[in-house]
DNA sequence: CTGAAAGCGCTTACAG
DNA sequence: CTGAAAGCGCTTACAG
């Protein structure tokens, strides 16, 4: 069918009256070679009247570059979460691989302990260098490519590793939102995990309650904290809990949204009015937590930096460039809607 | 760093004790060529001893086929419907590529439009085919491939281009939401639309409320009908006309979550209960449609399956099989919720 | 500043 | 049932 004898170099180098070495040189922009202005013209005009493309493969054999990057996700128990930001971190990936004309090659993952999970794309170079999403610690086959100096970079940390990661600050983000009820005058701050304690992330954001809250000079209490488990269900129960507490928290930080909506729910089957008896602060920002009743007052993680930056490290990290900083926390941002109360009009009266 | 001497088809073929040929023959089970057991038995061993992985290129070099597909997402202003559903599709086309040792080569696209937004993919042959989610009648790319006769599959369809396509069944979807409220006893049923009405998805959604009005005796009335344009605000909007309507609809079938949402809180600004005072329908099933209040009644779009319909349509095409069904429409379902009112108990009272 | 030639690592007629 | 050899279309020392 579309069989029509496909342009090679040679048929531009022809073309343009000069050898196919030449050709390569002026098309691929080759450092260090200066070629006259008039030959370069002769190429690149011959190139683009025969509608010239190189071949990928036969590019890649002869350089041993791909100019590809694996983009592989793994899914993880965050699946709801991870997807929400999806698109955002694909933008910021395909942007920047673009940008250097680089393409993206997709792997989901079942399993990434499973054996041949992803280095399968390594060993038949399919690609120059992996951005992998979800990194687990029983992950041989990435410590493996790691210590081949195969480029790799985490979206997410893996702590002790080594592995150059672009993450979140949960730290901070946390804090940011602790602070924020605090602020408003909340000195019972309850806290929902967003998963359970091994989950770097939901320690992480632990870390950040507990600095937000001892740098303010208020303890922390081990019985207004809760284990939430991703989903909304963990919320609803975690939520149960501490309303159980006497005296309970006038103000909740669920340290992921899903988590948030179930924990807002279980407070208004039990009559509670929120804001009003009880603040909520919510972590993510996942594109529902503004529709919620009342809007949900969250943290914001931002996705497209995210995938731009691991794309942005990834690249340099593959063309030797020396890349300083391969460990990139990415600042959140506190969106506040309803849920908090601060738009209630007065803040709370300290009760002290 | 990782240089360590690549393992080459020649190194397993003298390890086993027979030709590259050979080992060409039995990796890639060509068909038509019997190789006795033994000597493939020796093969296998010593491959999977060298820890062989064939180089991509060099065999895409070689076959000519690359074994890998594009998948390219356009940024149509339906962008953050397409985001809601892009997990599900692109977990559907990977393991479907996956299963067919292919890999998905990921390309987000500004504006189709524009000349080279993908084919140059094509040119460099990275790919042995296309799905293209998000196609436009302006795009020229799209039919000079076709015309070459190169692999294209559209998610979504391109009306009269005669181009394969798997698509949601859009008339049947809406119907299937009309009918639900007139078995409920509606008979003014208000349309917005999802968007304006040169997109094919928002004609097939207004015939499918057309249809249902007609094949139940009800008049189609032109007042009845607002143009959504994507987004809540048009729906705040739309919504806020057909309430001016005297007398007014009882019902709303919103063709899009989104527009819905706008929708709703436009009818509770009035005073409106949903689904006491006025009955609403979305379209899309978007993640947030059972978060808001009351969770919304719509009609779920099988994404899993339009990526996974997508992918097998396209790897098909590519082997040259006899692709019997190149127009898939992929039936939707009826999700019921609160936002319809059926769960209120007692239908709506016949009012002739 | 430019070119002839080797080589990247496979597949695939062709021959036996 | 198996192998020798050409060829896929580039890049890249090397030479001039």
């Amino acid at each position: 069918m579309h069989a029509q004898r496909r342009v090679t170099s040679k048929d531009v180098a022809e073309r343009a009256g000069v050898s196919r070495t030449t050709v390569s040189f002026v098309l691929n922009n080759v450092p260090g070679v200066r070629i006259s202005e008039g030959t370069r013209q002769k190429v690149l005009h011959a190139a683009r009247e025969l509608n010239y493309y190189p071949n990928a493969a036969a590019r890649s054999l002869a350089s041993r570059k791909t100019r590809r990057i694996g983009l592989v996700l793994c899914q993880s128990p965050e699946r709801i979460f991870v997807d929400a930001f999806l698109p955002g971190v694909l933008r910021g990936i395909g942007d920047m691989a673009q940008a250097q004309e680089f393409g993206v090659l997709l792997q989901s993952v079942e399993n990434v302990a499973q054996p041949d999970a992803y280095t399968h794309l390594v060993g038949e170079k399919q690609i120059d260098g992996i951005i992998l999403s979800g990194p687990r610690s029983d992950d041989g086959q990435l410590l493996a490519l790691r210590k081949e100096g195969f480029p790799v970079v985490l979206l997410g940390q893996l702590e002790g590793s080594g592995v150059p990661f672009v993450d979140v600050d949960s730290v901070g983000g946390a804090r940011l939102a602790v602070e924020h009820l605090i602020e408003h005058g909340h000195e019972r701050i309850g806290l929902i995990t967003n998963a359970p304690p091994q989950y770097t992330a939901s320690a992480q954001r632990e870390r950040g309650y507990r600095q937000a809250l001892e740098e303010h000079g208020l303890t922390y209490d081990r019985g207004l904290v809760c284990c939430g488990d991703f989903n909304e269900e963990s919320g609803w129960r975690a939520m149960s809990e501490l309303l159980e507490v006497v005296p309970p928290p006038t103000a909740v930080f669920a340290a992921s949204d899903l988590v948030a909506f179930g924990a807002m729910e279980a407070a208004k089957a039990r009559g509670l009015k929120i804001p009003h008896d009880l603040a909520l602060v919510g972590f993510d920002d996942v594109p529902l937590a503004r529709y919620v009743d009342p809007p949900l007052t969250t943290i914001r993680l931002p996705a497209y930096e995210l995938g731009a930056g691991a794309g942005r490290m990834l690249l340099g990290l593959i063309k030797g460039e020396e890349v300083k900083d391969t460990q990139l926390f990415l600042e959140t941002e506190l969106v506040v809607r309803d849920s908090c109360g601060i738009h209630e009009g007065a803040t709370l009266e300290r009760s002290v």
